[in-house]
RNA sequence: UGGGAUGUCGCCAAGCGGUAAGGCACGGGACUUUGACUCCCGCACUCGAUGGUUCAAAUCCUUCCAUCCCAGCCA
């Protein structure tokens, strides 16, 4: 199927419908002129490197970067490095194959914060000499006592009002490792009074001897997000800086930072709510605290809402992008039911991948007058949605496996598939007739014995009668084994965040199941650059390309098909 | 309690003064060599609640209610 090729499928070309109110932002914008007047709408994508993208950043990564697509304009990739302690270029490298597999490209235009740390320094200088900024001498302890309340103002620091000279002399001294870490910071003077507390002179440079990734041990001083953001927006020139909700109360001191250096970019902030999905918890704390205590197996399991689990789950970037332009932009906090997502991996994946026989909990069919030593082919569409997709050559005998649930001893109310008595066709070989079966002693159904009408070969019915059920089947005699890992939603809570007990809780005992004795129809084949499969009347199927290889088959469930059959209880 | 934001179908989401788009989910039916897909049909006399302005309000104004975010030297 494409969904090989569409892995470099190139996104920046699509996506260019759908409109959102930062659209009418920009557009408002353009109108208007003035700061933004003969610019191209440029965007940027920043994440810190300290964890996996999943989701969630995945809508982000849509807006930002379909935004500038929208306007013909451009998106930046630039890692928010700024605090050292928590970052390493395991993630940056990660990061980047996510947003390539993704289908988003970044051209030449990607950045580190940390490139920006000299600039950012002179700025802070800048800061002092205007007396905006000063050094402050008390600890974090302090500084949280005296921030006020909700209703009260904040008290100012002793050395709010020290000599400009005194200021930019301890901030070089700062910089040059004189002081040890948390012993003074630079803080901006804002307003104690504002209901904000981002505006109540705060840090925006702290001491911190901690080796970076990048600028390794030149910096012991590193600015913080409020003061560096709209820095690296200004230097890279970005015209519109999309951030999430939680980011609204620091506008504020966005523009303030913006209004008081002297740049000659004047980017603006708008804010979108964040991605929820439900029976899934998406904080980078939480998912670090599943991987940590191995409650599922790495930041990849298919599990995850990871970027890198979706995919080994079977994701494809194509589906993923389709969820984000579908779910809309907006400003209310909400959570979008799973089923959308499986919703948008089922349409593109029946568009495009090739269907295979494969019967997941095998038993034996015998053909009771179907002679021992005849073999027969069958002709199949890989693909009836897309017929040009070609067709493959499947084997036939006396024997093959059939799907345990496709046979009933005694069966159900509207049941239609196989029990005694009963027709049933063969996916394209036969339609037969089930006389008997065979059980173990717990009464475990192991042969079911049938006979098949010579006059139907193909599947056709000369006579015209309708068979009710189609059911799928693999040749026994060159049966492919494989395992076949099954998946269900990793919580049983729909909002596992906000439960009564820890999220942890809520793990769903049945969210792995793994099958050992499946079997897939002879045409697999390891080479092929095929990979995500519909097995037919089952769901879709990704060969995990870690876990399997030439002579070992391990198939990972993304998705399954939906199913209208309710059995009677 | 101060500041910031948000409230349109079970879940997303259009709507921007002219009489409630669309998608998902759900229910019914048609078709079917996938109980899939596809195709039909149904699914908010009502827009958090109140008053008010207007010939006309989900859209403008009052007041109220609910929910979310903020007191890191995290981002």
């Amino acid at each position: 199927m494409n969904s090989e090729k569409d892995n470099n499928v190139d996104a920046n070309s699509e996506n260019t419908t759908t409109t959102n109110f930062i659209h009418d932002f920009i557009l408002e914008d353009i109108a208007k002129g003035g700061r933004f007047e003969g610019k191209t709408v440029h965007t940027r994508f920043p994440p810190e490197p300290n964890g996996y993208l999943h989701i969630g950043h995945a809508k982000a990564i849509n807006i930002d970067f379909g935004t500038a697509q929208k306007f013909n304009g451009l998106c930046n990739l630039r890692m928010d490095d700024t605090n050292p302690s928590k970052e390493d270029v395991e993630y940056v490298d990660a990061i980047k194959e996510d947003i390539t597999w993704l289908g988003f490209t970044w051209d030449d235009r990607f950045y580190y914060a940390s490139d920006y740390f000299p600039q950012m320094f002179d700025y802070a200088c800048d800061l002092i000499k205007k007396g905006l900024a000063f050094v402050c001498e008390m600890t974090a302890d302090q500084i949280r006592e005296a921030r006020g309340t909700l209703t009260t103002p904040g008290i100012p620091s002793l050395w709010r009002n020290r000599p400009i000279e005194e200021s930019l002399d301890l901030f070089n001294r700062m910089k040059n490792s004189e002081f040890a870490d948390g012993s003074m910071t630079l803080r901006a003077k804002i307003d104690l009074a504002s209901g904000n507390f981002n505006m109540r002179d705060p840090v925006i440079y702290r001491i911190m001897r901690a080796h970076h990734h990048r600028t390794l041990d030149k910096w012991c001083i590193y600015p913080m997000y409020d003061y560096a953001h709209p820095i690296e927006d200004a230097m890279e020139g970005i015209t519109h800086s999309l951030c999430s909700l939680e980011f609204e109360d620091h506008r504020p001191l966005y523009d303030w930072v913006i209004l008081n250096i002297d740049c000659e970019a004047k980017p603006r902030q708008i804010e979108f709510a964040r991605l929820g999905i439900n029976r899934t918890v998406m904080s980078k704390r939480k998912l670090r605290e599943l991987v940590e205590n191995n409650l599922v197996d790495g930041w990849d399991d298919p599990r995850m809402p990871t970027l890198c689990g979706l995919r080994k789950r079977g994701y494809t970037p194509a589906s993923i992008r389709s969820f984000c332009d579908q779910i809309g932009v907006s400003k209310v906090s909400s959570t979008v039911d799973y089923a959308f997502l499986e919703h948008c991996l089922r349409e593109d994946l029946n568009k495009n991948a090739r269907r295979i026989m494969s019967i997941l909990n095998p038993i034996k069919l015998v053909l009771t007058n179907y002679s021992e030593d005849m073999s027969e082919t069958f002709e199949l569409e890989n693909n009836p949605e897309n017929i040009e997709d070609g067709y493959r050559t499947i084997t036939f005998s006396k024997e093959c496996y059939i799907e345990q649930d496709d046979f009933m001893e005694v069966p159900a109310k509207g049941y239609h598939r196989l029990f005694p008595g009963n027709e049933v066709r063969l996916k394209s070989a036969y339609v037969i007739r089930c006389t008997s079966c065979e059980k173990d002693a717990d009464g475990n159904v192991t042969v079911v014995y049938a006979e098949y009408d010579p006059m139907t070969r193909g599947g056709n019915t000369p006579d015209g009668r309708k068979i009710k059920s189609t059911i799928h089947w693999v040749d026994a005699k060159n049966a492919i084994n494989a395992e076949v890992r099954l998946y269900e939603s990793l919580f049983i809570n729909e909002d596992p965040d906000n439960g009564e007990l820890d999220f942890k809780e809520y793990i769903n005992p049945s969210s792995l199941t793994v099958l050992g004795n499946c079997k897939i129809e002879a045409t697999l084949s390891f080479s092929s650059p095929h990979k995500h499969y519909q097995f037919f009347r089952l769901g879709y199927f990704y060969l995990d390309p870690k876990a399997s290889s030439e002579d070992n088959f391990v198939f990972n469930r993304t998705v399954s098909l939906k199913d209208s059959y309710k059995p009677v209880k």
